[in-house]
DNA sequence: TATTGTTATACTCTATAACTATA
DNA sequence: TATAGTTATAGAGTATAACAATA
């Protein structure tokens, strides 16, 4: 926990950070600014949801199992966007936890058909309700039209 | 090596659509969004600068050693948010490549203060083009109202 | 005693390649 | 041959702690 310092108010080309130094260009580029408010959400993301241990990608891969049971790793790698020798990782540390099961497919042996368990269904429900909350504080200096307007925008950026 | 830049053998960053799952609330999770829309953003940036071999933190830290000659390590921490260790492999890179220098401080014999080589600012000009004009390209769905919308709206998403 | 830079270390995240068992 | 899952490995990236030189 290393207490992020907040900066003042960020004018373009003007110091921002408490060092005082001039960051020149990179308050003015998307990519910059994507990063830092990344970091800053994701920071806390894990003070919010601290006591249940879930990093982010744990939680995608709760919500995308429990949307679609029996999925198979290959359909999980896809939806979260990481190879398959992630998800194998990603799969034993939530049957470690007993959040959920590999089950034989009955129709490729070669498959796995992944499932919550009812403790992970549990578990994906708290989540849900902790980081919608998370989510809603950390965007709370926007008005629901700004959030709208901005959640819109961050989808034409990935699918441009 | 720099050889490592190969960005096209993953699928492409976009995945909910072609892997055929339900994402369930993950879209309407502004960290969800800023992470995916980072992502993409990235690997616009490898590809864009592929040639130079210059990731986005040494781009960032050559930005501000060029706005700020003569900084103290201690400051180029502070100003990109990572631990002096960080920057000690970071200068290491840079001088190492011809980019940068580190000279005794006149006032302070532990500190040093950090310049660019003439190499360095050719390299950060160019640079600086390369980047501007792949933000443009990353955000070029956009219009420019929505642009500096999104700047906006993303500079006090990270201020919060 | 506190701070700057350094080193060594470790941990996370993710990608690559080789292997197996199925198809 | 091709694919799903597994394993081992390796590379970034970043954080921590201890240390020497200096304040």
């Amino acid at each position: 926990m290393a207490g992020k310092r907040k900066a003042g108010t960020q004018a373009p080309s003007i110091a921002s950070s408490e060092c005082g130094c001039d960051l020149d260009i990179l308050p003015t580029l998307t990519g910059y600014l994507l990063r830092r408010a990344q970091v800053a959400v994701y920071q806390d993301f894990a003070r919010a949801t601290g006591a249940l241990d879930v990093r982010p990608a744990q939680f995608a891969a709760l919500v995308v199992i429990g949307a679609n049971p029996g999925l198979s790793q290959r359909a999980l790698s896809g939806a979260l966007n990481i190879d398959r020798s992630g998800v194998v990782m990603l799969l034993d540390w939530l049957e470690t936890r007993g959040l959920a099961v590999r089950r034989p497919s009955s129709v490729d042996r070669r498959t796995h058909a992944v499932h919550l368990t009812p403790e992970g269904e549990t578990l994906l429900a708290q989540l849900k309700r902790t980081v919608r909350a998370h989510d809603d504080a950390v965007t709370g200096s926007l008005s629901p039209d700004e959030k709208s307007l901005l959640i819109a925008l961050l989808r034409r950026l990935s699918h441009s």
